[in-house]
DNA sequence: GGCGGTACACTGGTCTGACCAGTAACCTTC
DNA sequence: GAAGGTTACTGGTCAGACCAGTGTACCGCC
């Protein structure tokens, strides 16, 4: 017979998973209000730091956001990837991970998801992806950032279409956190112009491969495109992590 | 020219920016101490609360962790998954994630954990391999909890083999994440001892591609062994989101 | 009656000061 | 030297206060 070890409760703690559990079961639905901090203490029978610090953690977990002078009091947000971002944000920089882990690690989520894609898409699918194309044509001239924007547009879909919510999520949080990385090497123009070429021309062939349902080849391709473009900047040493996942 | 929205900064943002930076920069390493609260709050010019709901955001990151009594005062975590995995066991329950999204996400993650480590395996990855193995055979007899330990460190081999820290993380984070869903329906004893039988086997073979430098076959045989072990508590009509990732 | 502006009640953010239970190191005692 | 008690400090919690800011209801003006 073994015992587990104890931990004591911390009050807020407790606050904490009530709050939660409220918002969990769908009692307290995103854009509602939760009472006021007074109203809460007195409703929890504890003080009012106590209280704050529950609402701190909960707000450190993107689950509610509280604005001074709001009398409607703190509001319940949506479920984002926002606070799975920061933590594996944390993660690479605390654990110093390079490009190429994250590169490797992108190429696998996004080969995935276009195998995905390519056998899972409707119609509805590919007519997203078309016009999001061709949103991607206008915004290459228009400048970076709306190029940026149209180009996750694009490899949304397409992770959406993959039927996999935390495929969308996760290729989300590796591509911020790759272009954080080396953002001041995108700074300049010249390498930003070859870039948005380079990648018009990849992404209409992934467009087409996913038209075909041929899964191989899409996640083939866009494996061989976040090669091309972004292996540059990996060391030369750790190139042997990244060609395995080419072939 | 366009504005950005300001928002405003909280005092105990910034505290916890302080601490963050310190902790990133390595200037404050995993086991040493913060100063305490009354002395933080004296450095840093503002009031205990403030301190305090600084200090819960970082405990909450999984960044440190502070014991009541402790006259060293709070300790540096070193980097661990574990606020990623909370972050993502969050979203599951908000975005009500199903199994099949999760058993997909796990295939694909363990899919390219064991096509990597086939590649770039080195010899003391087999024998730790090895070692594993018989760990587990060991295990079996003992009971589910030894067995499942054993399982766990084979997995976690080869994640690490694979050289990629993310996958190793992601495939524990979502594994976890697994078993919390379907815990009560393991709690049954036959369940389980077919189930330590059948991944026995799984596992044998896995190691035999991986020592062949198989790749491709020890992708195979690790999502068809995810599928064919938990497919059973897979919502039928959900299977087309896994057979697409079992050719 | 419609419309602006103002007053007010209330919000969250922060600070101060206090008390408690618990820890670990020190210091006594044998 | 070992055992046990003392003590100075820790974090957890509470109470009460003040401030800048917000939304609304009200009121006077046109």
């Amino acid at each position: 017979m073994r015992f587990e070890p104890v931990a004591p409760v911390r009050a807020y703690e407790r606050v904490v998973e009530q709050i939660e559990e409220a918002v969990f079961s769908g009692r307290l639905k995103p854009g509602e209000r939760l009472p006021s901090e007074r109203e809460l203490m007195t409703q929890f029978g504890v003080g009012r730091s106590t209280v704050r610090e529950a609402l701190r953690v909960l707000q450190a977990a993107e689950m509610i956001r509280s604005r001074p002078g709001d009398p409607r009091g703190p509001e319940v947000l949506a479920a984002s990837p926002a606070a799975l971002q920061r933590s594996m944000q944390r993660l690479a920089r605390a654990e110093h991970l390079g490009l190429a882990e994250l590169l490797q690690f992108r190429m696998t989520l996004d080969g995935s998801a276009h195998l995905l894609a390519a056998q899972l898409r409707t119609e509805d699918d590919l007519a997203e992806l078309d016009t999001a194309l061709t949103a991607m044509r206008t915004g290459a001239e228009a400048g970076f950032p709306e190029f940026s924007r149209a180009d996750v547009a694009f490899h949304e879909i397409i992770a959406r279409a993959s039927g996999n919510p935390l495929l969308v999520i996760s290729s989300e949080v590796v591509r911020g956190v790759v272009l954080e990385l080396i953002e001041d090497k995108l700074a300049h123009a010249r390498n930003r112009t070859s870039l948005m070429r380079s990648w018009l021309t990849h992404h209409a062939d992934v467009l087409e491969a996913i038209r075909d349902a041929d899964g191989g080849l899409a996640a083939q391709l866009v494996k061989h495109a976040l090669y091309d473009n972004y292996a540059e900047y990996v060391p030369t040493e750790d190139h042997r992590l990244l060609t395995p996942l080419l072939d």
